[in-house]
DNA sequence: TCATGTCCTGGCCACCCGGCCAGTTTCGCC
DNA sequence: GGCGAAACTGGCCGGGTGGCCAGGACATGA
């Protein structure tokens, strides 16, 4: 069913600009044949940015911190977290409370995401 | 974007499939306020081929699960997500824990780290 | 010396999450 | 018609999460 006369086109829009990114979406959001994916929806094509422009610098990851992003990634909880870095839960979640902080994330799950998003760790 | 000026948005199309291509150079065409690249020259964003060899079907989403996952992604809690879906947070609930399942995920956080992993969907 | 920043720890508490039980409707397939 | 899958809803509850308060140790640099 994929192939034949014309098949809408499926473009992923994954800018992090979000000025650019909502022009191109008004622009493409009208033009017949083609359509924007939705949020997890698999594309034919995406668009990215040229630049990468990704990671600002005013948003620094301590060591620390990346080991506990990096353990979070991984779906552990604070308490294997903890384990596992040989520190107290109390403390996982002062370096949670800072990355949900400076990643402008609503939660564990948002901060991984973003982070990804980012670059900032490695799926 | 105050004035009627061109802000055009370059776009450099980075598609090795020559029929998938031409179709979107096609339709890219002839929409005002965009242009496509010509060889070398610098763009804003690029549109890049995305592998379509992405979804392993030994894991069979629903498309209801799809939704709840993509919110996820976003960090949407279960009420958010229950809010943007119109359905009750135990159903919202009753979803993630499908995904859980499905994608052999100790959390919500780890769920979608699975599934950007597997490209079940798109971060 | 004093200030700053990172890292570490504790308690407390409202809320969220995930798993368990139960049920309903709707739909397509045999 | 029967039957299973999908979607939906409810209650209950233990444990996890995140935000707030407090503090101390240690290194760097002004």
């Amino acid at each position: 069913m994929s192939e034949g006369s014309s098949p809408e086109i499926v473009l992923a829009l994954e800018i992090d600009d979000p000025a650019l990114a909502e022009r191109l979406a008004k622009l493409l959001g009208n033009v017949t044949g083609l359509r924007l994916a939705a949020p997890g929806e698999s594309a034919a094509a995406a668009i990215v940015a040229r630049d990468p422009r990704i990671m600002p610098d005013d948003i620094a990851l301590t060591q620390r911190e990346l080991d506990v992003l990096a353990l979070m990634a991984e779906g552990a909880s604070n308490k294997m977290i903890a384990r596992q870095l040989g520190i107290s839960v109390h403390t996982v979640k002062f370096h949670v409370g800072s990355l949900l902080d400076k990643l402008d994330a609503t939660g564990r799950t948002d901060a991984v995401a973003h982070a990804a998003r980012r670059g900032v760790i490695e799926l």
